[in-house]
DNA sequence: ATTATTTGCGTAAACGTTTTTACAAGTTTT
DNA sequence: AAAACTTGTAAAAACGTTTACGCAAATAAT
């Protein structure tokens, strides 16, 4: 505390120099001799010296810190998400500042509004915001994880949820079931609505029509899961087979199968979307189409600073990242035929 | 991009003072007439003007950034003292910067030696190092946060791993279990030790001598919690009860049970500490030590900022702030009396 | 009515960098 | 041998704030 941080100016009068030479071998943008720059290397080596980098962006109007803005920080897939993005950041020599908008419109926009974001140099942005004008109007570099927004100016990183979904429920028909139902949530955002018309396309190429009574939607809970699995199993004619279309809605029903006392992959076939603990947990391991969680977030940091670090001169083409989906199969699936 | 952000020369001309004047208002530092605070105030209203924290903290040296320093950001438990101290922070406005250390000793004494480390006014840690010295070289407001080192000269949240251990062991013994084993790992931090303890405590009082082959002491992961769990249940004189002292030491002892074909609460008792997802599926619901672990977060924040802010007069006496541990008691004990 | 104090605000110097401009010395071209 | 470049470096102006200093006007004390 006592003891002031050492600056450029010390570094370039111990080696006898300018400052601005010292500033040209830490940024290594001019020409500086090779004697003088070991010279400074070395007393900077020495002295500890460490770069103030908020002076720095003073000037030249970059920070090197990225945000990761997701909707909740406790969700495992946001944190694995977090976690790709912060290590690739550090690697390439970013702080990651990680803010979490709690599922609130609200908190999201004020985010950007902050100093915070108008002096991040780039942003991995898991949305809440359901307008395309809110994404447009961001003027940063911004890399959507997740949830791709039409229209909404920036790169993305995706899975192929319909493809997803579209390889669960055909699992459930190469083993011959037809009644097929699927819980899900609100069609907002992209990978609810491509998950739903993955299963609705599966469905129909086996000349099967999606029935309303098999299609839960609720608000992606467990709360919901848990509710709409016992709801459909204790219909009149139950679904054979049900497609839980998130991480936490397979959870609740995976609780609402062991409360009903029912035997998994036997009374009832269940296939989740995310693989989650419990999934893996219980016997016979649960069936569920499974996503690189902390590769889309390494992917995305990777696509954000290549685009910060770029010339921006061909900026025109919006690149969508997909990455790929599998299905892992257990045995929480009965073969009926 | 085009248009520069505003500054406070902007406001300041805009106003018709000086940007000193917008300045105090800015701050309430010093004194302004009511008249020109209330117009300046409008104007930075109006042009929508957010200050530049940087240059502010070139000259005043705060940044209102604090960091917290976990030893990995995708265990539960970390992130939810992350969230409640972004919580906290966001609300007295501070900016949260989480980083990750991954357990190595090395990029912890990195991050403190970064430009990072030396510019956040305060720090939540949760740390890997194991020496004192480590500690005492650090020259910034820091609490930490549930591992708790001696003479480390700064303040801690912890919880009373003692009384947790303590009373777990007595839940056995109340139920007439003499045969009781404990899964724990290193001692190099209090909390792992004061659980040891905690149980050799309850164990003396009844009178009990523990034995070493009811103490398995690993590296407090999953694998360890399943093998010694194993272990345990297939020796020649099994014990009845087995304390799993931590949240993935006792994962792994439910998926051995249950890998076994034992049953909980019956063929075996189990006692966890920390709530997990699996401990609070299975059934019987398994007993265990529950801590506040987001309410750790949060007043790991709020004495941070209190430290920040206060005045340094009576830095003297370290505060430990030790919160309640709650043993949740469900059926994965057996009464044999 | 004079002097002393308070109030409100402007001026300018910091803070630690980067970058533009300039210029001397050395090297190549004519 | 002069002219034209190259190379390595220094000086100084930015960047957007805060704050010490000072001064005029307003108020209070004599």
């Amino acid at each position: 505390m006592a003891n002031k941080e050492i600056t450029i100016k010390d570094v370039a009068k111990q080696a006898g120099v300018s400052v601005a030479t010292v500033s040209r071998v830490l940024n290594g943008r001019d020409r500086v001799s090779d004697d003088t720059r070991k010279k400074i290397l070395k007393i900077i080596e020495d002295m500890n010296f460490v770069p103030n980098t908020m002076a720095a962006s003073m000037v030249n109007k970059k920070t090197r810190m990225l945000s990761v803005v997701v909707p909740e920080i406790q969700n495992p897939f946001y944190t694995a998400v977090i976690s790709g993005t912060v290590e690739v950041a550090k690697k390439a020599g970013f702080v990651t500042l990680v803010v979490s908008t709690n599922n609130e419109e609200a908190e999201e926009e004020e985010f950007f509004e902050s100093f915070l974001g108008k002096n991040v140099d780039g942003i991995v942005l898991i949305g809440t915001h359901r307008r395309p004008e809110f994404y447009r109007s961001i003027r940063k570099p911004t890399i959507l994880v997740d949830r791709y927004i039409n229209n909404c100016g920036h790169d993305g990183v995706m899975i192929d949820n319909f493809r997803g979904a579209y390889e669960a429920t055909r699992h459930f028909l190469d083993y011959g079931h037809e009644r097929i139902a699927i819980i899900d949530g609100d069609h907002y955002f992209n990978d609810g609505k491509d998950r739903y018309w993955g299963y609705h396309q599966a469905m129909h190429e086996s000349g099967l029509s999606p029935e309303a009574r098999y299609h839960k939607q609720g608000t992606w809970t467990e709360e919901d899961g848990y509710r709409f699995t016992r709801e459909l199993l204790q219909s009149e004619e139950p679904p054979t087979a049900i497609f839980a279309a998130n991480n936490v809605i397979c959870t609740g029903a995976i609780k609402a199968i062991r409360d009903l006392n029912l035997r998994m992959g036997e009374d009832i076939s269940l296939v989740g979307f995310d693989d989650n603990e419990l999934a893996q947990f219980v016997q016979p391991r649960v069936t569920v189409v499974s996503r690189p969680t902390k590769e889309m977030g390494v992917q995305a940091a990777e696509m954000l600073i290549q685009k910060i670090t770029e010339e921006p001169k061909e900026q025109a083409k919006l690149k969508k990242t997909i990455l790929d989906v599998e299905l892992l199969i257990f045995g929480s699936v009965k073969k009926l035929n």
